[in-house]
DNA sequence: TTGTATGCGTTATCAT
DNA sequence: ATGATAACGCATACAA
């Protein structure tokens, strides 16, 4: 079935495809009378116009690619969900990306949105280098991080939205300080380096302050069997710390089962705190302390910063409105007291 | 900064546009010499070909569609890994489209998958319409569905992989009539409505070969807090049945949460299986049954098919060929016995 | 207000 | 083996 074309319409309305061209993008040119043939043989025909050929001749997709890791669906779903939400209502056409382990993965897609010719792209913390920023920016594509914040870059046009982890970790640490506890651990997230990257910074700042130095950060496989497994082996000759910060639900879960078969009591004998929250943190025993983030904004605020970045919009158009930080909340629950 | 053209090859190799479109797709038509001095000039202007341009003069966009629910991401994520891994193999573009619960919304999708002119659409079941699927079929647009068995349609130029949800249950009921249990229940979950109807189907199947009736079809908000609030009150006055049968994560602890904090136990008194098989399975004192689905290969089949019909492969001409089923196993675990 | 002609960046069909 | 040229489907500057 060969597909209709403006020119089959321009046809069937007996007038020149420039005139369809128009009553499609809405000219206000047009005779009413005239408009309404068109749309009539536009109906008739079931024409839809060919956004290849657009893109072609304005130089212009509306699509947007996203950038995640593979393993992150999982945790990214309501940030993806505000991306996909602000995407629709300004009618923007998602081409999706994901980078895995292997080496210079990232290379390929930053190719495959090259070649596309998108308008911008959106990448999520955790995927990609500075040098690979660069890359996007000599093409011009209009890009934004979301997820942690970035670090000072030469790269000038590039939007942020972010929540500061640093500041959480800061704030937490020395509350805990205020009752007498210092005895904390980080356990790190390597799904998510460059945030745990500042939540460590928060805690070893909040320790200098203190005169205090911060050894604990702790890293080990950290998938929910592997970590299980360890922890089984750590409590058997070690006690927990008095706080621990966690990132992943797997991973605060682990460690809640693990404290509580080797004996300890959740939250009197270890406290902690899981930062991602979802709803696997409500169905523990006692529930896990957590953080309010605002995970479905995050990805809106990104979406709709990139449209007007599309469009040139005069309120983004110094570096520092490119960066949007976004509030964040404890809620305290059975594992902190 | 203006991108590269082929124009601008050309002229810095000192060839026409059409020998450099030749040395791109490879064509062994050209002298090597020349080949050479184009793939320098290449090289030297980092010259990537546009692929909108390249859709427009093929016809072709090497984009396929992906249709999912957008409450699924965090549920399909092995198989969406599939699905990438597979389509980056054979260079295939992810135009990804999400639908909500909004009505008419998958009409939208529709036409955007149209316009887009991908080559083909991967739909996630629980999507969509029949309706739905004939507007695709009428544009020739080659697709598969995952997930679940298509009931026979009209339509037959689509692919279809899928588990036998309906064998799965029932075997396991037949299996427990086996053990004297008679006693059954089966979950619903609005997510995944297609899926439900299989089970069901497959339960009432084996009921009414063994001359019963199967009534327990339970149905309420499936939330974990709504599954869990519904459930406290529910065992204030009910028993559980002595098999259940639950289908998402959330659904199966809050039920084996609910069940042990009114005083059963687990699987003593209920037992429970999930169908859908995650970690957090095992993060539940005991573990949960569940099955073993091929979640990733359900992906990288479907899409592996789909590339398959967009060359018109002569190995899945026939109906049958496109129409896959994937096999699965069951896990005991600590909630049967 | 409408039509004509050109360009967007490729591929493919002709010639040469 | 290479080059000129016509598509592909649309938007738009320019004419009428």
């Amino acid at each position: 079935m060969k597909r209709i074309t403006i020119y089959d319409v321009a046809k069937e309305a007996d007038v020149s495809l420039a005139t369809v061209s128009r009553v499609i993008n809405d000219s206000n040119v047009v005779r009413e009378d005239t408009k309404q043939r068109v749309q009539e043989a536009i109906e008739k025909l079931g024409y839809k116009p060919n956004a290849i050929a657009q893109g072609l001749a304005l130089s212009k997709t509306t699509t947007v690619s996203i950038v995640m890791s593979e393993k992150l669906f999982a945790y990214n779903g309501k940030i993806l969900n505000g991306l996909m939400d602000v995407a629709k209502i300004y009618n923007y056409n998602i081409m999706f990306h994901t980078t895995s382990k292997g080496i210079s993965k990232m290379q390929d897609v930053i190719e495959s949105i090259i070649k596309s010719h998108v308008d911008g792209v959106i990448l999520f913390n955790d995927n990609f280098s500075e040098d690979e920023m660069e890359v996007l920016q000599e093409y011009q594509i209009p890009m934004v991080v979301v997820g942690s914040q970035l670090a000072e870059t030469g790269i000038d046009n590039v939007g942020n939205v972010y929540v500061n982890f640093e500041q959480m970790a800061y704030d937490m640490v020395n509350q805990l300080f205020d009752k007498g506890i210092t005895d904390i651990s980080l356990v790190e997230d390597k799904l998510n380096l460059s945030m745990m990257a500042q939540l460590r910074s928060g805690i070893e700042k909040a320790f200098t302050k203190k005169g205090l130095e911060f050894k604990k950060y702790i890293s080990y496989d950290d998938t929910y069997k592997s970590s299980y497994n360890f922890l089984t082996d750590y409590f058997k000759s070690h006690k927990p710390s008095q706080f621990v910060f966690t990132f992943r639900d797997s991973q605060a879960i682990a460690l809640l089962n693990t404290c509580q078969e080797a004996g300890y009591k959740i939250p009197d004998d270890c406290q902690m705190v899981c930062i991602l929250n979802n709803k696997y943190l409500s169905m523990t025993r006692p529930n896990i302390s957590t953080f309010n983030i605002p995970e479905y904004d995050m990805g809106a605020v990104s979406m709709r910063l990139l449209t007007k970045m599309l469009v040139d919009d005069d309120s983004i158009k110094n570096k520092d409105s490119k960066q949007i930080e976004l509030g964040y909340s404890f809620i305290p629950k059975g594992t902190t007291n």
